[in-house]
DNA sequence: TTAATAATAGATCGATCGTTTTAAAAACAA
DNA sequence: TTGTTTTTAAAACGATCGATCTATTATTAA
């Protein structure tokens, strides 16, 4: 019955996210969003009721394609938990240098500016940042059960420090993209667990 | 000759600040500003030029009365570098959780919404930023130097790390203001250093 | 006084903002 | 075919954007 549509919802978010993500909430508008995806205004409001619940949906798919229906639930599969920390820095180091995508991270980039005002933004933001750090606490708490890491670690503390690189690196990332600067400040935080990571090719 | 000013540059910008600060660039209109300050658009124009003129003021006045006339100077003064380092973080600790000003750090903000988009305030925000890292390296050369620290440590690497522990710390004061957690991250930060921060009351 | 200077308020500029309306286009059901 | 439904493009909505113009006010120099 209906007309089809010219343009479907993962290629239309994909294009207004890489606006978002360059821009900022605010700095992105309508009209951005229509010549980028070639779709009118009106097009974009019958299937995302407002600019803001465009930039939901948005938010909800850079989540889930980058971080939790793929990349965590494939990390936390494997037997190593080593491999798995390791694994998700290595992931997110090259992430962050590849040339083709905006620098730094939407879900931070939208905690700090004024692209999270409304509440259920914001709840989103967290939520999915929290994702991470869950993660980052599981397998810490395995490779303890499992003896990998120094025995007077402690999961919660080592996942919060851990996360804590996770921010500086997406920040420095889009502050000043040095390969090998933002190599050492994974190391850095690598160290102490007795880890380091792997020979990335090219970085 | 001139009529008098009604409002110093000084109370100005600091109202000026207050908003990019909350809202951010983009999202901070001229009526927000005028409103503000109690000043029409024409006299804000006239002062500084165009909106982001006045952005550029405010971002030196941040980081000078934030940072460089103040803090680093008197901490860099302080017979022992170990103490400008925990007297350092136990500021930053103080005033990411202080509650009358906005949360996080305007300067790290900027680089991370589209508010550094035009060169010179992309410049202004790196050199500012790195006056942090350079005091960092500048401590914890001094503390090497008296062997304060571990033997092993690198200034300028050890400079990036604790770099890293303070965009860490102010991202998350925005994005979750716990004081134990803040303290946590600090913590983590200084504990390879053999460091620690100490009491702070109420926190 | 008068002339010169600078800061100001208020009105207003065209442009653009997010959003809505109007109507045409494209599919299926009958 | 005709009716129904959904998507779409194009135009336009009022509001607000950053910026400017005009005229007034307040000051000092002459």
């Amino acid at each position: 019955m209906p007309r089809p549509r010219t343009l479907d919802d993962d290629a239309l978010l994909d294009r207004a996210r890489d606006l978002f993500w360059r821009k900022g909430y605010t700095a992105t508008s309508l009209r951005d969003l229509t010549s980028a995806t070639g779709l009118s205004g009106a097009a974009l409001y019958n299937r995302f009721g407002d600019k803001a619940g465009l930039f939901r949906e948005v938010l909800r798919r850079y989540a889930d394609t980058g971080l939790s229906a793929e990349r965590l639930p494939r990390l936390s599969a494997l037997a190593d938990p080593c491999a798995a920390i390791t694994g998700f820095f290595t992931e997110l180091l090259v992430l962050s240098l590849a040339p083709d995508l905006p620098s730094g991270c939407l879900l931070i980039n939208t905690a700090l500016d004024g692209g999270a005002d409304e509440p259920e933004t914001r709840t989103l933001v967290r939520d999915r940042l929290s994702e991470v750090e869950a993660f980052l606490r599981d397998q810490t708490g395995r490779a303890m059960q499992a003896r990998l890491l120094p025995g007077d670690a402690d999961p919660a503390l080592t996942a919060e420090a851990l996360f804590g690189a996770v921010l500086a690196l997406r920040v420095l990332a889009r502050l000043d993209p040095n390969p090998a600067r933002l190599r050492r400040m994974v190391e850095a935080a690598l160290t102490p667990l007795g880890l380091s990571l792997p020979t990335i090719p090219q970085y």
